[in-house]
DNA sequence: TGAATACAGTTGAAGAGTCAACTAAATAAA
DNA sequence: TTTATTTAGTTGACTCTTCAACTGTATTCA
């Protein structure tokens, strides 16, 4: 749009942070397309905790990833019709599953991980340091005002 | 460790805008129920540019919303279900529907300002204004560096 | 004028978000 | 030891988002 101010005049917080998530969101599959890879930003955001616990029950992906179990329960099925995950039922505890990365699944994510990296360049070009600081000084402070009294 | 770094660094950013982004929507959905009124933060977003305009295309609410077309076109579909708002096709140019909000419209226009302005202190309780300043430029800043090619 | 192009909006399919209602399994309580 | 409650996960109904493919309507320019 035009300038700056004019931009902030029109925007309170709710359409800028809403504005930001879906740019975002768009930015991250385009870069991931042009590098002929296939991969939400949502599903990259439960591939993570996966990839670096090992394995992961949908109960700590949920935690981790702020989502909501059902959304879990919806990212999970796709990762796992792409053949990037699968389910394991905790044979300690029958209501658990693990899921667990495929040979496919660790390939893919060692692949996102420049992509990642050019998105956040992207997204983050030309802000000073301290204000991406303050930034998600304030992102984490709206989650502490939110959550659950 | 460069790149561990700016793995933790976007993990955190998307993990946080995300958050940040289902929260307030839900919080304001929340808040407007609380109030006996039924409206969700998108539809909101839409009825806003349609008041302050008087009336609206559907071209307009794209921009104006950072939203898809197709993300517009369903959400005038709901709120005309709701009979929030009629399409009337533009007499001079006849791809154009102007969206024009009804009286019910406006009534509940005017219910869900002060609900907006509950959820706005509730999402920046005790957080300063000059941060809310800076984490808007930052906002704004991420919008221009990722607006179009 | 006529053909190519641009533009406004819709539709379909798929992923992801919510809430509410539901299994099934583990734990707590009586 | 039954019974009750909590916990992990799924399903259904609905909203929102994206892309691609599709109508129509304007506009451009050859």
């Amino acid at each position: 749009m035009e300038n700056k101010d004019s931009l902030q005049f029109h925007m309170n917080m709710g359409k800028l942070i809403s504005s930001v998530h879906n740019m975002i969101t768009r930015r991250f599959v385009q870069n991931t397309h042009e590098a002929g890879l296939d991969i939400s930003l949502d599903q990259w955001m439960v591939l993570g905790p996966i990839h670096y616990h090992g394995d992961a029950s949908q109960k700590l992906l949920s935690d981790f990833c702020f989502k909501d179990k059902t959304s879990i329960t919806r990212i999970v099925n796709t990762l796992e019709k792409k053949n990037l995950v699968v389910r394991v039922s905790d044979q300690l505890d029958h209501r658990v599953n693990r899921v667990i990365l495929t040979t496919a699944g660790k390939q893919l994510f060692n692949d996102v991980l420049p992509i990642m990296d050019k998105t956040k360049k992207e997204v983050s070009r030309d802000i000073a340091e301290s204000d991406i600081e303050t930034f998600k000084d304030v992102l984490t402070k709206i989650i502490s005002n939110l959550e659950n009294e």
